[in-house]
DNA sequence: AGCACGCCGACT
DNA sequence: GTCGGCGTGCTC
């Protein structure tokens, strides 16, 4: 029996492929990319391991027909981590292991080259100068060589036309083209004195260098987390390691980038999905080469080789957005603390308003929990307070008592921020004579009227219409929108304040690049603005002279079906919260809502998010819900409900008894047609890990060999986060 | 996922 | 008589 290589490739089997070593070769390495014959094609994969003998009979295995580079690109830590998130998470581990490269490297070609392009000598290239047997472009060019290697922009300089002769003279093994590293520049900026709490942070994180040790960086907003960050990341750099800063999606503005790169210059790189394919490629592959370097980047980032690393920072460590929500369903937090446990590096999680899960785990001992308290520059915490408006006459949603706290605030020169969680002009436009209203016939749910653009458009699936001009049911013309939008907003602010700009921010007035620095940088420094957005505008910018906050759009969060739904309204009306008196102007922030007394507001009001967020956990405790409880969503859709209706049913009874495993459904999903699509999903749950990963394994296999799957589309989520 | 093979409807 | 619909099976 022949060893044989197990090998990943890019096909959602939940399988490796056995292959042959290439001829000539006796293995090739774990981690290394290869060529392999596949069906009748060629694909490229990665060699995982080796295994002694293959359980297949040995004539059905093929050879691998090369390797594709000199060394592996995936390294033991990142092999490891990423076979334990494949089996975690559920995914097929040729999507795991190739997602982990970008795009660029899952092709069969050479690795792109990095830093400069460089030409030398080489020896018989010596001989010649010596001899002088070339003459012209040639000579011309070894004798520029005959000093040393030389760049390929200096040569562009010195010797225009030279690339002709350089192409000849590598022909005849007289040159070579080779890279060098750019010079790493200086950091150009000086690190901020910090204050005692976040002194006394980085002392306590620092210590935990060249151990795992994960910490939760509790700061109130405005207190100055990065800077921490920032001192740590540096410390990290002056050891020759790297350092891995995540960030949330809507987090990598470029301002958080310049940032960085202002202190750490080159030694910067930058990794997310907006990124061309190249570019990808070389930031992934600079990371690789180790030493000194801080990777910046979105939830993918966390796939990133790190050789030499000494500290991860989860920065917003509560945002969703770290969920891949298709396909390979990880949570980039959690993915990040197994590697740091590999690695044996400090990880911290940082954010305002820490995750349920992050703050049991702290409570559990489990992480270490560290508080900012202060606000940075002697900023005050702004006042939150509750806007009883029931009863009260809205003019078009904005209470009389707020759009005097605007009439204030504007009439200081300062600026207000209008946030509510709902673009467009109004979420319904309804008949007023006969009760029709325009419905996405794709998804049941409501069309959002967009006034500008006169169109209805669903949310859910991107379908839109022109809005009509007279009610299709009965014909009449009292067509009322119903509600309020950001659009919405915008026009009656702007209607009521004529005399200060208003200001949009969603994912309307966003869509070009640049528009959110674009829009934010046209705000007057000093004078009096409105802001009116979505949760886009919930972090980021630092606007100094921003110290009126409302928030009104609360009640729809507070009577949601989903669990969480408390937990990510607590946390969005504290970081928009966190918007206001951001300087040395105090701030204010106005709730309001037709529900004063609701418990999640007082609460939050009164004692602030820890206490909410402690009040929470002991509910979900009671309820036996995450964090106490485990959760595996199989999500099922398809173009008819009686295929979504079977395959739940075989699924159900595909499911080996166990007394400790709670099944939910099969349930119509909360949205239960999207895009045409009928959805339908089953939950199951446990009080721990063990029954779930006892039973997922054969779970999966039953399912996908269920003559139903074929007609449906379907996933299972671990640890979901959220049940739609 | 791709890509074959394999049997039943409207066309040169 | 064929071109092509997508059901079913397979990929080391």
């Amino acid at each position: 029996m022949p060893p044989v290589l197990r090998v990943a490739l890019p096909v959602p089997l939940p399988r490796l492929f056995d292959y042959l070593p290439p001829a000539g070769a006796d293995a090739v390495a774990p981690g290394s990319r290869v060529l392999v014959p596949f069906g009748r094609g060629r694909r490229v994969g990665i060699v995982i391991g080796t295994a002694a003998a293959s359980a297949l009979p040995p004539e059905q295995l093929k050879r691998v027909i090369g390797a594709l580079d000199p060394a592996p690109l995936l390294d033991a830590e990142l092999l490891s981590s990423l076979g334990w998130a494949a089996d975690y998470w559920l995914g097929a581990p040729g999507e795991v292991f190739l997602h982990a490269l970008p795009q660029a490297l899952r092709e069969a070609k050479p690795l792109p080259s990095l830093g400069a392009e460089t030409w030398a000598l080489r020896p018989a290239g010596r001989s010649a100068l010596d001899a002088r047997s070339r003459r012209g472009a040639g000579q011309a060019l070894l004798l520029a060589l005959a000093d040393g290697v030389q760049r390929a922009d200096e040569l562009d300089a010195r010797l225009p036309g030279w690339r002709a002769a350089a192409r000849r003279l590598a022909a005849a093994g007289l040159v070579a083209r080779g890279e060098a590293d750019a010079p790493p520049a200086p950091a150009t900026s000086a690190a901020p004195p910090l204050n005692a709490d976040q002194q006394a942070a980085v002392d306590a994180i620092a210590a935990a260098a060249g151990a795992f040790r994960p910490f939760l960086l509790d700061g109130v907003t405005g207190s100055g987390k990065t800077e921490v960050y920032l001192a740590l990341i540096e410390r990290a750099l002056a050891a020759g390691r790297q350092a891995l800063l995540l960030v949330p999606e809507i987090g990598l503005a470029p301002q958080t980038v310049r940032r960085l790169r202002e202190r750490f210059g080159e030694r910067v790189d930058v990794l997310h999905s907006n990124l061309a394919e190249g570019e990808r490629a070389r930031a992934w592959l600079r990371a690789r080469r180790g030493g000194a370097h801080v990777l910046l980047g979105t939830r993918s980032a966390v796939f990133a080789p790190l050789p030499d690393l000494g500290l991860i920072v989860v920065d917003e460590e509560h945002d969703t957005s770290y969920k891949q929500q298709e396909g390979f369903r990880y949570h980039a937090r959690d993915l990040a603390l197994v590697r740091a446990r590999a690695r044996g590096v400090p990880i911290v999680l940082g954010s305002a308003t820490p995750s349920l899960e992050s703050l049991a785990n702290a409570a559990a001992g489990r992480y270490r929990h560290l508080r900012l308290a202060t606000r940075a520059a002697a900023a005050r915490p702004p006042a939150l307070r509750v806007l009883d408006v029931r009863g009260r006459r809205l003019d078009h949603g904005l209470s009389p008592a707020l759009l005097a706290a605007l009439d204030d605030c504007l009439g200081r020169g300062e600026q207000a921020l209008v946030f509510k969680n709902r673009r467009g002009y109004a979420p319904v436009l309804l008949c007023h004579a006969c009760g029709w209203h325009a419905a996405c016939p794709r998804c049941d749910k409501p069309m959002t009227l967009h006034r500008a653009r006169n169109v209805l458009a669903c949310h859910h699936c991107g379908g839109e219409r022109p809005a009509p001009a007279a009610c299709p049911e009965c014909g009449g013309t009292a067509l009322k929108p119903q509600g309020h939008g950001t659009e919405r907003l915008e026009e009656a602010l702007a209607t009521r304040f004529p005399q200060v700009p208003v200001v949009r921010i969603d994912r309307d007035t966003t869509r070009r690049r640049d528009a959110f620095e674009t829009l934010l940088g046209g705000l007057p420094a000093d004078g009096a603005a409105i802001l009116v957005g979505t949760q886009m505008l919930a972090k980021g910018h630092d606007l100094p002279n921003l110290t009126l906050v409302a928030v009104v759009g609360v009640d729809e969060g507070l009577y949601s079906v989903d669990f969480r739904a408390g937990e990510r309204l607590a946390q969005q009306i504290v970081q928009v919260a966190g918007r206001a008196g951001r300087a040395r102007k105090p701030g204010a922030v106005w709730l309001q809502t037709h529900h004063p007394d609701h418990p999640l507001l007082a609460t939050l009001l009164r004692d602030g998010y820890a206490a909410l967020a402690s009040a929470m956990l002991d509910e979900r405790r009671a309820a036996q819900l995450p964090p106490y409880a485990h959760m595996v969503l199989l999500r099922v859709q398809a173009a008819r409900s009686e295929q979504t209706d079977a395959f739940l049913a075989a699924a159900a009874a595909a499911l080996p008894p166990d007394a400790e495993l709670r099944i939910s459904g099969p349930m119509p999903a909360p949205m239960a047609r999207r895009a045409g699509q009928y959805r339908a999903q089953l939950l199951l749950e446990a009080d721990t890990r063990a029954p779930l990963r006892r039973a997922l394994p054969a779970w999966q296999a039953a399912l996908a060999a269920l003559p139903t799957a074929r007609r449906v589309r379907w996933s299972l989520d671990v640890d979901p986060v959220d049940l739609y």
